[in-house]
RNA sequence: GCGCGCGUAGCUCAGUUGGAUAGAGCGUCGCCCUCCGGAGGCGAAGGUCGCAGGUUCGAAUCCUGCCGCGCGCACCA
């Protein structure tokens, strides 16, 4: 039990021998303003009306039945409406960092999610084209998302889902055709719809040369499977170069040979969620709050296909079948009229799928801004510009912070001139730099930091003002954690980074470490080793690196 | 027109799920400093939290209606 959660415990305690309901759970914050103290609680006030009394009564009460010791605290003062301040002992609350040093691989982590099965799904590009910034926001979000969920207790599957049939791709072969045509002197054009990116050269010349026999491009399955094939591995590259690994590949077509988009289909009508008008097959999806009704299978007249959620339907079955409790997509906000969709046929199976199942991470547009200009090409992909122009550019590093330190609601803009930069404007320089200057204390010291395990050392000596936020910032990660991978915001671990990095640069100046008094070198090498493993924790977290010099 | 998201300091954004005098970085203006690691430290100015109502002990946060921006509104994916 760590220190916030054994107060949580006392405040419990004291609160129940006053008539709270048994299962009480006190809120703990920090206060606003350091100088009230190290924690508060409003649970006064929130017990006004179970006791009946006046909240700065209860708060009075309350502090006379704890035993403030046994949790560290030197004092509770009543502020405000009936708001209690409680101060800690800072020897008592640098004791925390004691868990830290013995056990860094761990810290933070915690079982909450008690070995449940999750699910992230994210990037799911066509294989159409290299990816794009968006993917690019995606895949860190994604690993991001993922790295949380495991630190929390979860047991995570990173999944991509290909969508490996339908026009996107029968589009792809078109113009990888109209390419190969016209190295052949012929005179085509690329589709409607079409891709006209450099790439789909490329592949068509690559394709010249493989497949002798073809060079008028009349083979078109041949075609489309060596595109997909090529864009597939190059998209894999990408990632690669990204850092990002996924568990499962999850083709789009294979619902369909091993008969499930059939199976979700008869289900659904089953059900009687449908009904059929002008000889198309309609889902009832406005029962849930959608604008209008569904197609689910398009009429003979066009085509007599079924419509994309379908497969999309039975793919998220599949999720729930494969035993995943949570289950989040990451997506441009541009996807976001399917959510009803999906959401809306899987509650119509009536199988028991909770109603917000799956969860949906959706994010806004990225602008990339290079000398105060915004960039919209790439050469390669001709209308976007791709991951990997960025990571080529910024490193992977910066890339994966840009992308999470905005949450996903809001739109990025990524400055590429920042993000390369080597000062401390750049926050991934500015972390980064706040962990190298920790290794640099024991570097200069000649000391080995693994050595460092605070026995026998009194923390006590630790009552700075900028050691003692340094420490409260440390120590509030573990519980960061929890909320972070509870509302799927890694955008919260890039601010926490940013101000403790802040925080220990802060430190830094202003006192030393080395060629202090015995006693108060001791206790900071603590701190020290305490802030250069905290950091590190976060930053492996998002995926990225801690250097130990910079 | 309808749906979703956003609107917080000059700029870029946080805001612990409804709490105290709304914060940080950059920029601006003063004053210091040159220390284990490249410049940093201290302080100041700067706000009707888009606007107007409502809910309650208490609202940037929840509800309603407007305004502005973005995205989406196919028998496309």
């Amino acid at each position: 039990m760590n220190q916030a959660e054994a107060l949580r415990a006392e405040i419990a305690r004291a609160a129940r021998t006053l008539g709270a309901p048994h299962d009480v759970v006190p809120h703990l914050e920090r206060p606003r303003d350091p100088s009230f103290g190290d924690w508060a609680t409003n649970v006064a006030m929130t017990l006004t009306k179970p006791l009946a009394r006046k909240p700065r009564d209860v708060a009075e009460a309350l502090i006379a039945a704890m035993d403030l010791p046994s949790v560290g605290a030197t004092a509770a003062e009543i502020a405000g409406p009936g708001f209690i301040n409680f101060r800690l002992d800072p020897g008592f609350q640098a004791r925390g960092l004691l868990q830290i040093l013995a056990a860094p691989e761990q810290w933070g982590r915690s079982d909450v999610g008690q070995g449940a099965n999750a699910c992230v799904e994210f990037v799911s590009a066509n294989p159409t084209g290299p990816l794009h910034v968006g993917h690019g926001r995606q895949a860190a979000l994604g690993d991001a998302i993922s790295a949380l969920l495991e630190a929390t207790g979860w047991k995570v599957s990173r999944e991509f889902y290909y969508n490996d049939g339908g026009v996107q791709i029968a589009n792809l072969a078109l113009s990888v055709q109209a390419r190969v045509r016209e190295l052949s002197g012929a005179d085509a054009a690329i589709p409607e719809g079409g891709y006209h990116g450099e790439y789909i050269r490329e592949i068509a010349s690559n394709y010249v040369a493989q497949h002798p026999e073809d060079r008028e491009g009349n083979d078109l399955n041949a075609l489309r499977v060596f595109a997909v094939a090529a864009l597939r591995h190059e998209q894999d590259l990408d990632l690669q170069a990204f850092g990002v690994k996924f568990d499962t590949y999850y083709l789009e077509s294979s619902l369909y040979t091993d008969g499930r988009v059939d199976s979700t289909v008869k289900a659904l009508q089953a059900s009687g969620h449908t009904f059929e008008e002008e000889g198309a097959l309609f889902l009832r999806t406005t029962t849930v709050g959608d604008d209008k009704d569904r197609v689910m299978k398009k009429s003979a007249a066009k085509g007599g296909d079924y419509t994309y959620f379908v497969p999309d339907v039975a793919y998220h079955v599949t999720k729930w079948e494969r035993g995943y409790t949570r289950a989040i997509n990451v997506q441009g906000a541009d996807h976001h009229s399917t959510t009803t969709r999906v959401r809306a046929g899987l509650q119509a199976l009536e199988i028991g799928i909770p109603k917000g199942y799956p969860e949906y991470v959706l994010h806004q547009m990225v602008t990339v801004v290079r000398g105060g200009e915004e960039v919209k090409i790439s050469k390669r992909a001709g209308s976007y510009v791709t991951v990997r122009d960025l990571i080529d550019d910024v490193g992977r590093d910066a890339v994966r912070y840009f992308f999470l330190m905005r949450k996903g609601d809001s739109q990025l803009v990524f400055d590429v001139d920042l993000a390369r930069s080597q000062s401390e404007e750049n926050p991934v320089y500015y972390i980064q730099m706040a962990h190298a200057r920790m290794c640099g204390i024991f570097r200069v010291g000649e000391i080995d930091a693994a050595s460092i395990t605070g026995a026998n050392v009194d923390l006590g000596v630790l009552a700075e003002p900028a050691e003692v936020e340094l420490v409260k910032a440390l120590l509030d990660y573990p519980a960061l954690l929890v909320g972070a991978a509870d509302a799927a915001e890694p955008h919260r671990v890039a601010a926490w980074l940013l101000e403790t990095a802040r925080l220990g640069h802060l430190w830094y100046h202003k006192h030393h470490v080395l060629g202090e008094p015995e006693a108060i070198t001791q206790a900071r090498l603590v701190l020290a080793r305490a802030t250069q493993l905290g950091l590190a924790a976060g930053l492996r977290l998002l995926g990225l690196t801690a250097p130990e010099r910079m």
